[in-house]
DNA sequence: TACAAAATCGAAAACGTTTTCGGTAAAATC
DNA sequence: GATTTTACCGAAAACGTTTTCGATTTTGTA
């Protein structure tokens, strides 16, 4: 009933119990004949080392911890699957935890991820995050932290990203190639990095061609829903009727805007022109189909991981840790919803 | 530097560990006022019991496996939600691993996660699962295993499902019950239980309405995916003009299908009637938005912890498990592709 | 004051592993 | 045959906690 242990596999033979432990681990300072033998007990007594007693001797668990903003949609959990994949070819557990954009729920998860003793700590900020001592107090405790698509810039760790201001520019160029003059701009809420880098992005391009910024052109959520974008849409069409092309800081926006003046008559890309964010799989699913930009989440996800690992190992062999950012490609994915 | 211990504390105060231990577990044998202390201690010191140490000696981790099939789905994603909130409220963590709808893999991270020795484990069935000896050699080991979504019935453990059979049934009898004549069934591979118990609850609609059953109009999908039910619209169009419902296994192929529909000018309901399963948030959100029916993937993943939980807890006073089934109710959501 | 009862504490074992260090026996060298 | 080297093994400490059980002190009772 009770677990076979190492005392077990050496009382059987025997020997001490550490000569079993070494037998094991392939030591060079035990015969080849015993190694043999206690290799073969333990297979056919199906011993399994006690995790709990390795972790408390070894001072690690092989378990990271992810704290993510939200686990219901689909760029997050893309970047889960790449994040487990990645981690279990490595050997290591990820524990996961969801902060539902709040700041507050993120703080007391760090807590519980470093009195849990995770190995390490991979994150995307909630929304609200504008203080980081929570995240310092982790690289103050030596455990490595990588942060991914919603960063803070100030706090001196990894990080793996995309160039949203880029991207947002490049969007935004799109609209104007095409034939567009008068461009709105749905975007998320003021704190989030991206957020400002798209919006950023997007007046940047506006200025670049000679376009004058109309910040009444500019409008905000909170929650990025379906329904904000049919919302948005409806104002649009009241307050603005002289616009002729939307960037919209992500997909499901998007396409809640698509079907809602879908059902007003308004003709897409014909009347107005629309650019979304993500490459959700359902934009090209919509008709018109959107045009997007590709934002890689399950890529993310893994580079995430493995610069973790790298600096896991780093650790281990008592080296220093050098933070890196990455940044990962986006492109524009060309749809039905622009010209 | 080092974190600090309960030695550190004791040393401080000049008294044993063992006091300082009972201490902080509010232990009667210890006097109020070096109950205090040590607390007051324990705070400035910011202790942090190592999990580790506490691991060993208790044997539990409050720590759960959860093993699914595919974690870029919505339903799975509100599950994985439900379950994760759930635990964090009972002090639980939740360690995910993906099983890619392979047996293979769902067997061996059954094993990682026995030689983790989590305290116990949630699993919905991969796809190919047909033998269950892994399952049951989590039970044997006195963990409690709990299944949920994907079970297999042979396996003598708690279980929380919804009556697919029955819900099914339902979506068939609506399609009936408005009018329709030949209706087809577009379900998922012959395996999980759920894809036999929809199409026996849509079979013995037909039967119950005195309709005849025609194996032809069932069409079968290995991957649920928006380009199956693409494809599968197309075939029903060229093989089987006449069908003027289909019943689909799952919102996402539903959805797909009513595209490539819409794309070849057939009206929904008028030519053809749609009902879905799952209530996808995009189900509300296409046009025609889609009948459909709910599955609460959200409550199923609260509910499935809540068990396990429960046994758990029962586990630690040593009473034992005794497996129930749980069957939460599923509704008809009538939308727009019925009439 | 004497004794029993209650309150308070601590020594020690235990959980199962890893790793250091020293010891013995066998092999190699002279 | 004596000495050094090598090969092999094991005792013991350590990781930090929990819990049992006995010891001591304090309080209460007669």
């Amino acid at each position: 009933m009770k677990p076979v242990t190492l005392k077990d596999i050496a009382e059987h033979l025997g020997i001490s119990v550490t000569t079993v432990s070494k037998a094991l681990k392939d030591y060079p300072d035990v015969s080849k004949k015993t190694r043999a033998l206690v290799k073969e007990l333990a297979q056919t007594l199906n011993y399994k080392p006690n995790a709990f007693a390795v972790n408390l001797r070894t001072e690690t668990s092989n378990t990271i911890g992810l704290i993510i903003p939200e686990i219901v949609h689909h760029f997050f959990s893309s970047v889960i699957k790449g994040i487990i994949s990645q981690a279990e070819k490595k050997g290591y557990l990820v524990i996961i935890l969801q902060s539902n954009e709040s700041y507050e729920l993120e703080k007391k998860q760090i807590d519980l991820l470093l009195s849990k003793r995770v190995d390490g700590i991979l994150i995307s900020l909630a929304n609200g995050t504008a203080d980081f001592k929570h995240l310092n107090d982790v690289i103050e405790q030596g455990k490595p932290l990588v942060m991914f698509d919603k960063i803070a810039k100030l706090v001196n760790c990894s990080k793996v990203i995309i160039d949203d201001r880029k991207a947002a520019y490049m969007a935004t160029q799109h609209l104007i190639d095409t034939g567009c003059k008068r461009i709105a701009h749905f975007r998320g809420p003021l704190l989030p990095q991206n957020a400002i880098d798209r919006f950023l992005g997007y007046k940047k391009a506006l200025e670049d061609n000679g376009m004058t910024y109309d910040p009444s052109l500019v409008y905000i959520f909170d929650h990025m829903t379906f329904e904000v974008g049919e919302m948005f849409a409806r104002k649009i069409l009241r307050e603005h009727p002289d616009v002729d092309g939307i960037f919209v800081n992500t997909d499901l926006v998007a396409i809640g805007a698509i079907t809602e003046f879908n059902k007003n008559g308004v003709k897409i890309p014909e009347d107005i022109s629309i650019v979304g964010f993500s490459n959700w799989f359902m934009s090209s699913a919509i008709t018109p189909s959107l045009t997007t930009i590709d934002q890689p989440g399950f890529e993310m996800g893994k580079m995430a991981f493995k610069q973790l690992f790298k600096e896991l190992k780093a650790k281990k062999k008592k080296k220093p840790i050098v933070p890196k950012i990455i940044e990962l490609e986006t492109s524009l994915v060309k749809r039905d919803s622009t010209k």
